[in-house]
RNA sequence: GGCCCGUUCGUCUAUCGGCUAGGACGCCAGGUUUUCAUCCUGGUAAGAGGGGUUCGAUUCCCCUACGGGCUACCA
């Protein structure tokens, strides 16, 4: 196959990649795998002054907890290497010149102090300043200086940018996979710069070579770059290359108030906007993440997956797989999507009810041995019973703590609710049936004790909710007489005969 | 301010001009569970406004309003 899909995410190592980049990673990966193509993950770190130590790492790490793998990459090389912009630095320029001979881009000598001179004059008289064919000729740069006066400036070593050439009164019609057609006047446009001072191509030049040189053949981004579209599609036209497809996803927003999901609103509102937890190199601050939260990847993958996007169906419980398969541009939707803590919860919920108890048993035995408890009981027994009111694997423990240890404090509410003066005596006769019992099955043990309640005619409510706050230490969990079971004779009635000693008093 | 994109229940969304506008989260009520949670059933709640086009507009077009993004030698 020659047309081969190739798409990429393209990241830059400024800090935590937070739920929106890992959305963006996620629809890159699942269009790539629908249509068997590539998915390559390409570190933008052309800004030097914004790289954050151990942000490169986390975005791998992100992508690896969340199963989105990529094949192409940093130490991952394929053919179309680097897969790091500070490492291609080499090649952009050849780029910038032939677009310079070219006549699509100039060298501007402006210094930022006498743009910011102009942005302040302009805007005092209410105007907008935008460096274009409004007054590029005015500036300070290769299109109004003579040819001498820009080989002594170049000669002189004296910093310059390179700009792009916008083309004037052309109207352009662009295509999005997601939008459909957008409008532009070019005139609107400004001159970007392709090239820093400093040497490195900024965001927009890089950009364009590399997905030209990778052989990028859909660019799948946030919708924050469509303002750039229209640059971009003219960089290909005037390098003479045929652009890639483009689709802008619809941005995340705050669950409430005004704004595009942000790192603050998390930590703010209680709930994770990174899917790892990070910890800032410089100021030692922490941020939550839904992996240290407890969330399993495939929950959080399947919430991401139904911001802006939906399989037009009516099934919401999605494995990664599925998505794949179901996968479609065409069904994302335009608007941004509020992000919604509740139902990622419910998400979370559903998927852990989904995962086979086995693997939580395993899970819940690492945790028992961690703990030091030595049990015999049939651990994936409980687990099956306990699972249906867990959100968390961490909620296992605190739903089944007591078929390990014997409860030391009792809910007060619960017992004051059910302890009554006639309880302890109630109970010591509960504990002699329960010891004429031999076959101490929950069946067994359940007709016995129903009959018992039943012949004394007192209302089952005076004697299971007791018993079920002796054997507990609160008035919950699961049925009552699967928990004598689990327990056994011996510690069924050790702990009535605890409970009496100490809530007699 | 300028440019671009968008607008269906509180939230995520379905609807390829025919709608009693469907589902999910949340919330409320009932049921199951002799506890709690789960679960089940039901309820709540929406086409921003105004013009067109059309036999018929949530759906197509225009305007307004509102929301969002961009407007750096950041990505």
């Amino acid at each position: 196959m020659t047309n081969t899909i190739r798409v990429r995410f393209a990241p830059s190592p400024t800090g935590p990649l937070h739920i929106g980049g890992v959305r963006t990673a996620l629809f890159n990966y699942l269009f790539a795998k629908k249509n068997k193509g590539t998915f390559i993950l390409r570190i933008e770190d052309t800004d030097q002054n914004r790289y954050v130590e151990g942000a490169e790492d986390y975005i791998k790490e992100a992508l690896d907890w969340c199963n989105i793998p990529y094949d192409e990459g940093p130490r991952k090389e394929g053919d179309f290497g680097s897969y790091r912009q500070s490492e291609r630095k080499h090649l952009y320029q050849r780029y910038a010149d032939q677009l310079i001979a070219k006549g699509h881009a100039y060298y501007a000598f402006d210094t930022s102090e006498a743009l910011e001179y102009h942005r302040k004059d302009h805007e005092t008289k209410g105007k907008t300043f935008i460096y274009n064919w409004h007054n590029r000729e005015k500036l300070d740069n290769s299109l109004s200086l003579s040819q001498e006066e820009i080989e002594k400036k170049l000669q002189s070593g004296a910093p310059y940018v390179i700009r792009f050439k916008s083309p004037q009164n052309e109207h352009l019609e662009l295509f999005d996979e997601i939008r459909g057609s957008i409008q532009i006047d070019t005139n609107t446009l400004d001159d970007k710069i392709l090239f820093k001072s400093d040497g490195m191509p900024t965001y927009h030049l890089a950009n364009i070579v590399d997905d030209h040189l990778m052989k990028i053949t859909h660019v799948i981004r946030g919708e924050e770059w469509l303002p750039s579209l229209a640059l971009h599609v003219l960089l290909y036209r005037s390098l003479e290359w045929e652009s890639p497809k483009f689709a802008h996803l619809p941005l995340i927003l705050k669950p409430i108030g005004k704004g595009k999901l942000s790192k603050r609103d998390g930590d703010k509102m209680g709930f994770p906007v990174f899917p790892l937890q990070w910890k800032d190199p410089k100021t030692h601050e922490i941020s939550s993440g839904y992996r240290e939260d407890g969330y399993l990847p495939e929950a959080v993958i399947n919430m991401m997956a139904f911001l802006g996007w939906n399989p037009g169906t009516e099934q919401e419980l999605f494995s990664l797989e599925e998505l794949v398969q179901e996968f479609d541009l065409k069904r994302v939707h335009k608007a941004g999507a509020k992000f919604d803590p509740e139902k990622t919860k419910w998400f979370q919920q559903q998927h852990l009810q989904r995962t086979d108890t086995s693997i939580l048993t395993e899970e819940f035995s690492a945790l028992l041995a961690e703990k030091n408890i030595v049990t015999d009981t049939n651990l994936s027994a409980i687990i099956d019973v306990v699972k249906e009111r867990a959100v968390f694997t961490k909620d296992l423990w605190a739903l089944s703590k007591f078929f390990f240890i014997a409860p030391v404090n009792y809910d007060t509410k619960a017992g004051k609710k059910t302890w009554k003066e006639d309880t302890p005596a109630l109970l010591q006769e509960l504990i002699r049936v329960l010891d004429g019992i031999t076959d101490f099955s929950e069946e067994k043990v359940s007709q016995e004790v129903k009959g018992w309640i039943t012949a004394k005619a007192i209302g089952f409510g005076k004697i299971m909710m007791p018993l079920r706050l002796v054997l507990v230490g609160d008035l919950q969990g699961p049925d009552l007489f699967f928990i004598t079971a689990a327990l056994g004779k011996e510690e069924t009635i050790q702990r009535i005969q605890n409970a009496i000693e100490r809530l007699s008093v």
